[in-house]
DNA sequence: ATCGTTCTGATTGACGTACCTCATTTTGGC
DNA sequence: GCCAAAATGAGGTACGTCAATCAGAACGAT
């Protein structure tokens, strides 16, 4: 009971090799009737083309960049690194990848390296950024120059990229506001919002969701104007501190944006902490300090290393044309607690 | 820059293509001299052999084994479910499943079925099983005849499983207590906790980490001793309407067996459940619909298919000695909230 | 019937590795 | 320095698919 071949699938349909061969990679010159019958015997005997033997005879490399801003926090140090751990298992299936860092706000260093990329003949790009007119349009451009785009982390879902990989940001933030309500319990009062930078479409979403939860489930509770972090722990300890010496009956902090070491720091020198309800996203080093030492009460986070080898996985698919498992590359919302911190 | 071939080692290390050859797949009548000579090469070129072409010459086909109970429950449901899904890509990878479901509590059919499967060359077996003596002995015979096996779901830890696939059973009991008791807020009263079969670990290990994390934290809460629910909704309906009839001031449930619909469907007749917070673990069609319907706090869960599919990875990678991405056979302990449920 | 066009068959050589055989060289023990 | 044993070289075939060639068959239009 061995695995069919393009031979028996030759002799099942009753024609040559050749043509098998012709109607396996849709090339032309076979009538629709011939078709049909290499069809017919592909199913009956159900014919999988072995993607060992194909990937070995095509001799076809792929290469594969990602565009996605400086590390500049601890988060997006994790996401470099990430895909640095997936060079070796990319190159064991002959996907060499590229990692472009254009400054990280500007929408025209993007869009250049997006452009640069199209004209290095790239198969496919994977990228994380804000959305804009000038990233969009080069992505459209990259997209009929017939490079597949695909969305990290963040949407961007006017352009024409195939597929997103991330979370679903309201669901997250709804997810932080729900935690933050209950651990919250009965006392009233006001939170605090950190965002990042408010062009960046997950973080928009993220506010919605919780806002979704707070107002209606909690109204006891009164969400406070966010505060602009832009993503950078220095800027995040400056408007944070501030904040508190401003405002009076704060129960909780939900830091939704990049840099929360930054508001750790300034809950430290504050002196609060245990007493309010603190959430922020994403596992880093800092975070994962915070809830180690119950200076955090829950981290909303996405798997940055299944993000990374979900989009290479996509990109190749859509690069050879065979199927993706769904149920494998859908990125799930992860609630981490002191409890089960890894 | 093309990737380096069997070829290429051969030329740098001054040896013929039959040496490098026997080097790499180990065969003996190597000089220990030339041995290191061809290994120098290797990393000096950075030689990684093609496992599309490698699984292509030698014609070698795997067959592996999943050895668990039959589908008496929503949970065990949604296992079988997730084997037959990973059914066509583990064809594509010329590794052929089999399914064997020995009568469920009996440890002497389990055996059984692994001996049967020893016989008949299975190359891997995963196994979903209570620990017993029966067991662990034959587990261990299998390991001697050269057959790998994996532990999933529950851990067998005194056999000679290579790894454990599933999640920290204590640290999922803690991240249950946690949550409960944050849930329950500043009230105090009992908890209710119902238990699967006691002779499977992890179930032993989910009751021992709640108790870790409400005994000391929440002085308020009193955990009561565990119901036998034996993982059938029936019986978890019977137990838990008596204990309700019998207990007062009850303030949660905690649900860490199987047959999480009995518990539902008992605290509907009994018209409790939005006063009280309840928690179970594993995501099926009941504690998804309750968790939506809010009759439901919390979930923890492990995903089933990415245990499957790690299951299938790890044998394989033990089976052709090649190196496991740890990050991605790690299985996250997922908190689902009504908010994040998919 | 003839011609050109469109399909189809038969065959071949890669791709990178595994595995085998047979010949030849090197090694170590005496 | 001799001999057997061990180590190495040289070369081939196979795996299943892709991609190409060239020859021949079937077809439609005149």
């Amino acid at each position: 009971m061995t695995r069919p071949t393009v031979h028996d699938v030759a002799r099942v349909a009753g024609v040559s090799l050749a043509t098998v061969d012709r109607v396996l990679n849709e090339r032309q010159g076979v009538r629709p009737a011939t078709v049909s019958k290499v069809q017919d015997a592909v199913r009956e005997i159900g014919y999988a083309r072995d993607l060992a033997a194909a990937n070995l005879a095509r001799q076809r490399d792929y290469t594969f960049a990602f565009v996605l801003p400086e590390a500049t926090n601890s988060f997006l140090v994790g996401v470099h690194d990430a895909i640095r751990d997936a060079v070796p298992t990319a190159m064991a299936d002959r996907v060499s990848i590229r990692i472009l860092t254009p400054a990280a706000l500007d929408p025209h260093a993007v869009a250049r390296a997006v452009a640069e990329l199209q004209d290095q003949g790239v198969d496919g790009i994977a990228i994380m950024s804000a959305e804009t007119p000038q990233v969009r349009d080069s992505l459209i451009r990259a997209a009929r120059a017939g490079i597949r785009t695909v969305a990290m982390i963040s949407d961007l879902p006017s352009t024409a990229r195939s597929h997103f990989i991330g979370i679903d940001g309201v669901a997250a933030g709804r997810v932080a506001g729900r935690l933050m309500g209950r651990f919250i319990g009965h006392r009233s009062g006001n939170i605090l919002t950190v965002a990042g930078s408010m062009m960046v479409r997950d973080h928009l979403e993220r506010r919605l969701g919780f806002d979704q939860v707070i107002g209606p489930d909690f109204p006891g509770l009164q969400t406070l104007a966010s505060l602009e972090g832009r993503d950078d722990a220095d800027v995040v300890y400056q408007v944070v501190t501030n904040a508190f010496r401003k405002s009076r009956n704060i129960v909780g902090v939900y830091c939704f944006g990049g840099g929360a070491s930054g508001l750790l720091r300034a809950l430290a020198d504050l002196d609060i902490g245990r007493e309010i309800v603190v959430i922020a996203h994403e596992l880093t080093p800092p975070t994962r300090a915070a809830l180690a030492e119950g200076r955090m009460d829950a981290v909303i986070s996405q798997d940055v290393s299944h993000v990374v080898r979900s989009a290479i996985r996509v990109l190749r698919a859509e690069c050879d044309g065979s199927e993706i498992v769904a149920s494998q590359e859908r990125i799930r919302i992860e609630i981490t607690l002191k409890e089960n911190l890894i």
